[in-house]
RNA sequence: GGUCGGUUGGCCGAGUGGUCAGGCAUCGGUCUGCAAAACCGGGUACGGCGGUUCGAAUCCGCCACCGACCU
């Protein structure tokens, strides 16, 4: 039998985290967890990661594992976890990742073109430019620096120009020669799995989680944060409004609102996302009989 | 019974004769290293019926509903 990566997807709230710990356990897998928030251990309520019972039950990697001051990626997602299956696939032929980052899984599945480290002072620099000069200013230091790229990218997301930025002048070579969008081959199979429910439904879904959330203490937990709103783990649904209910700009209850329109939010963009991989096998949140059973048979043939 | 005010898209809310204000929600989309990020797109609605007008959400009349006040 040959080595499978079985991929669940779903968006957020959907129950993956609970349907992956009785997928792991039925196939004897750990799980890797493909989550850009869940990868922080000061972050556990806002993050719905999984809890000490799931955690014991099926060995889960990638999750609390960093402090949230710790920089990580999407790139270096990949290479962590090619440099962890061989391990677990000699445990067992079957290996189950789960998780709602979308950029994550893409880049496990098809991999990511290598693109040198950038100088952070670079980075800084492009910000403080975008700052004082605009998204204008990006554009028209792109238009000079990489007029390939300038084509083609969205021209209104300072984020996007920022990045391709930051790469050209840090490496001396325009950000477009190292895009070559290949995909990678795997030597392992790799069966993707999507989860959705009735788009009302996974809505009332995310409302209780959020309820539950908050019961949890998701808001002494952004308190203990605070100190580190600037960094981009913090710019997370659930702390960011909190912050801004700190800071006495809203109210708790709109706080919450804000955390439950971002949420459902976030759902849809998973959703958008995923759409467009034609790979993905979907199947109804409500019904892991099912899922089990389609699994097993093209796992093992039964 | 009377007087006055109001009735705008799912919600809030501006407009007051002639290129569908705007916000929120919602829906749809983009995406190659911070991705739970960042960004983009979509709504001819004006209580009802008549009238005036080339043209009415905007003016007039009647009706309905809501509110305040008066008898």
């Amino acid at each position: 039998m040959k080595d499978t990566l079985v991929v669940l997807s779903g968006p957020t709230g959907v129950g993956k985290t609970s349907l992956s710990v009785e997928l792991a356990e039925h196939f004897g897998s750990d799980i890797i967890s493909c989550d850009s928030r869940q990868i922080y251990r000061e972050m556990v309520i806002g993050t719905a990661a999984p809890d000490l019972q799931q955690l014991e039950r099926v060995r889960h990697h990638f999750v609390r594992f960093l402090s949230v001051n710790e920089y990580y990626s999407a790139s270096l997602f990949e290479r962590d976890v090619l440099a962890l299956l061989p391990e677990l696939f000699e445990k067992n032929p079957v290996v189950l990742m789960t998780g709602g980052s979308m950029l994550y899984t893409d880049a496990v599945c098809k991999g990511i073109d290598d693109i040198p480290d950038t100088d952070p002072a670079v980075r800084i620099k492009y910000l403080n430019k975008y700052k004082s000069e605009g998204v204008e200013g990006l554009r028209l230091a792109l238009k000079l620096l990489d007029p390939v790229h300038y084509s083609k990218v969205d021209l209104r997301n300072p984020r996007r120009l920022m990045r391709a930025l930051e790469i050209t002048e840090s490496t001396g070579k325009p950000y477009s020669s190292f895009l070559t969008a290949e995909k990678r081959e795997r030597d392992f199979r790799i069966l993707k799995v999507g989860i959705t429910l009735d788009r009302n439904e996974l809505y009332s879904r995310i409302d209780s989680r959020i309820d539950k959330m908050m019961a949890a203490g998701l808001e002494d937990e952004a308190r203990s944060l605070v100190q580190y709103r600037g960094l981009n783990a913090l710019n997370t649904v659930g702390y960011s409004e909190m912050f801004r209910y700190f800071d006495g700009e809203i109210t708790f209850e709109q706080a919450v609102g804000l955390i439950r329109r971002n949420t459902r939010r976030y759902a849809k963009k998973q959703l958008t996302w995923w759409g467009k991989d034609k790979e993905i096998n979907w199947f109804n949140a409500g019904e892991p009989s099912v899922i089990i059973k389609w699994l097993d048979h093209q796992v093992r043939g039964i």
